[in-house]
DNA sequence: CTGAAAGCGCTTACAG
DNA sequence: CTGAAAGCGCTTACAG
C-alpha cells in the first residue's frame, strides 16, 4: 500500500532481492518448488513492494481472465425479489474467497440474450458463468453445455434432461416444515396461498404443502388453495377468498414473503390478527420488518454460492438440492 | 459466432485478408486510418471469423482493464433497499453501452475495507470506481483522489470539501413536488413521518417538505413531524403519533416508501384510508404493489448511471443534481 | 532448486 | 495508407 499507482512488476520484485522473474512467479503459483528460505525472502519483497500480480498479463497468459459472468435480472417494478440482492452479495463473497470476481452483464430472455454470452466468450472476459432465476425452456444451460462452457445455475430448470451443473434449495421441504409447524401448534386446517401453475418454484412448494398436509392426515381439498400472482394484492384478495369460505383454515400458508404481507394486512383490517395463523416464504427482509414478525423459510444462499462456485471448478457432480431453514416468528404463533 | 470456442485472433483475421495486424488493430481503434475499402475489407472478415479482440491482451497493452470496481453493499436483514437494484441494472447498462463492464466486490465498511480497493487497483483488475452509499465521514472520497483514481459517487457526501465527483437526486425537489402536489389537492395540514436526525438523505428532504410547506404559508410545527427508523413499524407508530394528535394532519408525507407502507398499514387498521393521504418516497417495488397504489418521487436512476459514467470519464464536472418525479397514484386522492 | 527463453494477443510509435 | 518491430507483465516448459 505504497502511494504509487504504477503499482510493482514482478521483475522488480526479482530485481530487489536478485533472484529470476521464475522464482518469484513460482514463489506465487507453486511454492513447494522453493527452498524455504528463498520463498521466505520472495515473500517479504512482494510484501514490502506491495506486489500484486497484474489481472490482464496473468489472464493473457493462462487463457483465463479469473472473472464469472452474472447477468443481472432486469426488475419488473412491481414484483418482489429482494433474495436476488442477498444471493448476488453471497457469490460475490465466494468467488473472492476463491481470487475470483463477479462480472456483470444485461441481456435479454431467450435467445437474443445468447449474443451476449458469446460475446464475453469471445473477448474472454469470462471464464465461466452463473446462471439464476433460469426459466423453463431457457436456452442457456444447453448452449453453454455444447460449447463447453463452464457454468452451474441456481436453480433447477424443471426441464426434462438438464444440461449442466445446478443447485436448489428444497422448497417442498421447506413447506413441509411450515406445516409441520403449525400443526404441531395446534393447527388442523391448513389453506395455501400459492402462485399460478407452471412456475416450477411455486409447483414444488405446493407439493411440499400437499405432501406434508395428507402425511399429517390433513385435508388438502381445493378448496383449501387459492393461487394468484406474487404481490401483496393478491395474498390479500387470497386470504380473503379461503377466510370467507365455509370451513375457513386456521393457518394460512403462503408461498411467498409478499403474499403472506398480503394475508396479514387483511388479518389486520378485520381485526382479527390473533387467530389465523400466517407464514411466508424466503425470509425477506419484508419478513422481520413487518408487525407481526413473518414466519418463514429462509434460503440458505452462503451455502447456494459456496456450492455453485464449486461445481464451476468441479464439473463432475451435476446437482445439490439445499435445505432451507425455518424461522419462527409472531405472525404463525396463535394467540 | 461460430462454434469455435477458442476464438479468432487478430492475426487470424489479418491472415484471412492478407494485410498486416496492424491494418486490423486501426480497423478497431483507428477507422480513419484506413483506405474506405480496405476497411471495409476487414470489417467484413472481422464479422466473418466473429473477432472479438482479447480483452487480456488488449488491456495488457492499454494498462486498462475496462471495469469499474462497484462495491455491493451487505443488506441488514429488516431494512429496505430495492432501490440499488435497480441503481445497479443501470450503471451495468450505462456501462456496456461505453464497452465497459462491472466488477463486483465486498469491503468492510471505513477504513479497513480501503485495502481491498488498494488491491484492486494494484492488480489493475479495474480502472476506476463508482461509490455508492457514501456516508457522512467515508475515507474512500479522499482516498482515491489522493492517489488520482478516477471515481464517482451516486450521492453526495454531505461533508465539507467532498472530494471527487458525484451524482445525485435532489430529494428537497422531490419533497417539494409532493407538498405541492398535496396542497393542490386541498391539504392544509401535512405531517412528516421522516428518518432520524444526522442522515443526509432523510434531513435533505425534511428540509424540502419544510421548505415548500413554508412556501405555501402551511404550518411546519414539530407537533407534525415524527422521526423514526427506516421500517414499515416505524411509519405504522409515527402515523399513529401524528393521528392521535390534538389537530391531526389530512395528508402525511414519509420519507421513503417503507414508512409510507407503515402508514397505510395503520389507515387500514382504523378503516380511515379514504381520508387520509399518503405519500412516499423512491418508487420501490413496494410503491405499485400496494393497494392503494403509493403515490411517490421516483429516482432518475437511468440518468444518474448516464451522470456517473460521463463523469468517470470527464473528471472536470465535480457534481450533477438531477431532479427526481412525481408519480401519482391512488393513495394521495382524497375519496 | 534456479535461470534464460518463448510466447499469450494486443496497440502504438516508427519507417517506408 | 500500410507493414515490421517492440513491448505490456505474466507463466511455464526446458536446461542447467
Amino acid at each position: 500500500m505504497t502511494g504509487n499507482r504504477a503499482g510493482a512488476t514482478l521483475e522488480q520484485v526479482a530485481a530487489h532481492i536478485g533472484v529470476s522473474r521464475q522464482t518469484v512467479s513460482n514463489a506465487l503459483n507453486a511454492p513447494h518448488k522453493l527452498h524455504p528460505d528463498t520463498l521466505e525472502r520472495v515473500q517479504a519483497a512482494i510484501e514490502e513492494l506491495g506486489y500484486r500480480p497484474n489481472r490482464s498479463a496473468r489472464g493473457l497468459r493462462t487463457r483465463s481472465s479469473g472473472m464469472i459472468g452474472y447477468r443481472l435480472t432486469p426488475r419488473d417494478r412491481g414484483v418482489l425479489t429482494p433474495l436476488m440482492d442477498d444471493f448476488l452479495h453471497a457469490l460475490c463473497a465466494a468467488a473472492e474467497a476463491r481470487d475470483r470476481h463477479i462480472l456483470l452483464f444485461t441481456a435479454p430472455l431467450g435467445d437474443e440474450g445468447l449474443s451476449v454470452y458469446a460475446d464475453l466468450l469471445a473477448q474472454r472476459a469470462v471464464d465461466a458463468f452463473v446462471l439464476a432465476e433460469t426459466v423453463v425452456g431457457d436456452p442457456r444451460p444447453g448452449w453453454l453445455a455444447e460449447r463447453g462452457v463452464p457454468f452451474a445455475a441456481f436453480g433447477r430448470t424443471w426441464g426434462p434432461g438438464q444440461a449442466g451443473a445446478w443447485v436448489d434449495v428444497d422448497g417442498a421441504h421447506g413447506m413441509a416444515q411450515v406445516v409441520e409447524h403449525l400443526h404441531s401448534l395446534g393447527h388442523r386446517r391448513i389453506g395455501f396461498l400459492g402462485w399460478r401453475e407452471g412456475d416450477g418454484v411455486g409447483d414444488d412448494r405446493l407439493r411440499g404443502w400437499r405432501g406434508s398436509a395428507e402425511g399429517l392426515g390433513l385435508s388438502t381439498e381445493d378448496g383449501l388453495i387459492v393461487r394468484g400472482a406474487n404481490t401483496i394484492d393478491a395474498g390479500r384478495s387470497g386470504a380473503a377468498v379461503l377466510l370467507n369460505s365455509a370451513e375457513p383454515p386456521t393457518a394460512l400458508v403462503a408461498v411467498s414473503d409478499a403474499v403472506a404481507l398480503g394475508a396479514l394486512a387483511l388479518l389486520a383490517e378485520r381485526g382479527v390478527s390473533g387467530g389465523v395463523a400466517v407464514t411466508g416464504f424466503d425470509d425477506s427482509p419484508l419478513a422481520s420488518a413487518t408487525l407481526p414478525g413473518l414466519t418463514s423459510v429462509r434460503q440458505p444462499l452462503e451455502r447456494v454460492a459456496e456450492h455453485i462456485l464449486l461445481l464451476l471448478d468441479n464439473q463432475s457432480v451435476s446437482g445439490s438440492l439445499l435445505r432451507p431453514e425455518l424461522v419462527v416468528r409472531a405472525s404463525s404463533e396463535r394467540r
